[in-house]
DNA sequence: TTGTAGGCGTTATCAG
DNA sequence: CTGATAACGCCTACAA
């Protein structure tokens, strides 16, 4: 019997016979054959792999919101047998990845929350390799991304905090010239607008702990009647939430607070934190199909898919 | 000129003549050819990739415990060209990792955090495959593993007890059935005895922060009088505070508070948590260390390496 | 439906 | 020091 035989059986192509089949199936199970996935890719020109890029300083790693991403990445990976290869950024990622990719040693790539100013993105577009952004681009250039609507999750935010009966309601925002800072801010705004309260007070953060605190601080002494607020990012309400305790304000009696991101630090922080949720894993899960999409055939067209948050309605507020 | 020269060439042999090693390496970075790394693979039967192998359901992951991990073994990995593959496990993990070993798509595997029970490390050590432990395993098997010192860990929680004037001493272990939280407490108990003090209260926790909450109202109701507490993990330390504030006590002044780990957990308590720091970087990036020495030459002898700890204090002590 | 034969892009062995 | 030449293990026309 024939290679070219076992390759059809091992690659269930059905025009063999059930015969054969069977007989090439015992011999299989019975050896414990397994095919060399090197010689396979030499062949395919596929490495059965792709890249999951992420900022190396970033407080995203070190957070459920990693473990989330590869989770539902995996979901969609594992089964197909395709390799998940982790990256870090570093000074040289880039050329890296472009290398990897070129070598045959990886197929596409996931980036994960780049920075501004990542030559990455644009660098993968030219060279026409698959790529896929975990959320949207700060610079409005063609390329494929899975976001979470901002601004629904702004809005979400804004009513809770009136239906909760809150008369005086404030924001800490995270830095508005990126994408999330902008939108949820501007989702807030609006909702509270069509809910009779235009007049939001809104002071800006930069998505850190300490920026957290210091908006805090601000807000307390600049908006003392302020009786809920909205904070843009569950890192950031931590930082939060001891200036209000230090402040004698009790959460959430005298003050209400809802958060964004449903990170650990929502159900570490005390009280534990109502916040926004992102449904993370399934965004995951639906990156990695756009991304092997593209790994099927080139010139997939470039797409968005947005998701809708939820609240967690936990003590906070 | 033959492929052998060129051969020769990108992979730095030193018998090639000068003259002709400078005219390949213009022709090569003119071209920018890249060699095609599977035929490489298939010959060398190298696949230049390691996996690293996480529990799913763990506490480890979603913390910057994890992060520290993936940057160690990256410094070690990223210069050498080697993939670090990411696998949480699942049901099938185990057959999965040995037939990717097997079919020549990874060199190697570091497992970290496995459970008691996982029957992975014991099928790779059958099959002769490169494996490293991320901590000593429960069951003394010959395999070779980097660990931190556990004991001196509880010491070094022990002495700084004492020495900023606790009088009345307590613990709050983990799981006793697991190494981590055996040694823990044994150093404990052994540094406090040898300081005056051998009567060391103890409740047994499981490392979970409901679990600390649990052992903190415990030790409150029945041993009213204790000044300091050393935590086995930051978790359950996070756990464990808010039942002090409830109580009435005050941290530091009526209870000391020691934690374990320096997780993310230990920043986000209020108070910042004085705790007990593993060296986790260099702790992986001797996993790879001791990984790539396997992959190297089979029959390399087991080892075991052991790392210090320091403390890191802040305000609970 | 099956087998034959060529090729995927390297590295490694040997003569020269 | 260099250049043929033979693997490496698999897939895939193409022919039977």
């Amino acid at each position: 019997m024939s290679r070219a035989t076992v390759s059809r059986v091992v690659n269930g192509v059905t025009s063999v016979d059930e015969n054969i089949r069977q007989t090439v199936e015992r011999a299989i199970s019975s050896t414990g054959y397994l095919p060399n996935l090197a010689a396979r890719s030499l062949v395919t020109r596929r490495a059965d792999a792709i890249a999951l890029v992420l900022p190396s300083e970033s407080r995203i790693v070190g957070d459920p919101f990693f473990t989330r991403i590869v989770r539902g990445v995996s979901t969609v990976l594992r089964p197909l047998g395709v390799h998940l290869v982790l990256m870090m950024t570093g000074a040289d990622t880039g050329d890296q990845v472009v290398a990897d990719l070129r070598q045959g040693r990886l197929d596409g790539v996931i980036l994960v929350h780049t920075y501004q100013a990542d030559p990455l993105p644009t660098l993968l577009l030219q060279s026409r390799q698959p790529v896929v952004l975990s959320a949207r681009p700060a610079e409005p250039i063609p390329i494929t991304y899975v976001d979470v609507n901002q601004t629904a999750g702004g809005a979400l935010a804004a009513e809770h905090l009136v239906a909760r009966g809150c008369t005086r309601v404030a924001t800490i925002t995270g830095s508005l010239d990126r994408p999330p800072g902008h939108d949820r801010l501007a989702g807030f705004r609006d909702a509270m607008a069509e809910l009779g309260q235009p007049d939001v007070v809104s002071v800006e953060g930069n998505f850190t702990r300490e920026s957290g605190a210091a908006a805090m601080e601000q807000l307390i002494a600049e908006y003392p009647d302020v009786d809920g607020v909205f904070i843009a990012s569950d890192l950031m309400a931590e930082g939060a939430l001891p200036v209000l305790r230090k402040h004698g304000r009790r959460v959430p009696d005298d003050m209400a607070v809802v958060g964004f991101d449903d990170s650990s630090a929502a159900l570490s922080c005390d009280p534990p934190l109502t916040t926004v949720r992102q449904p993370v894993e399934d965004m995951a899960a639906e990156m990695a199909r756009q991304l092997l999409r593209q790994i099927d055939r080139v010139d997939t067209p470039i797409r968005s898919v947005i998701f809708e948050p939820i609240l967690v309605v936990r003590q906070s507020a």
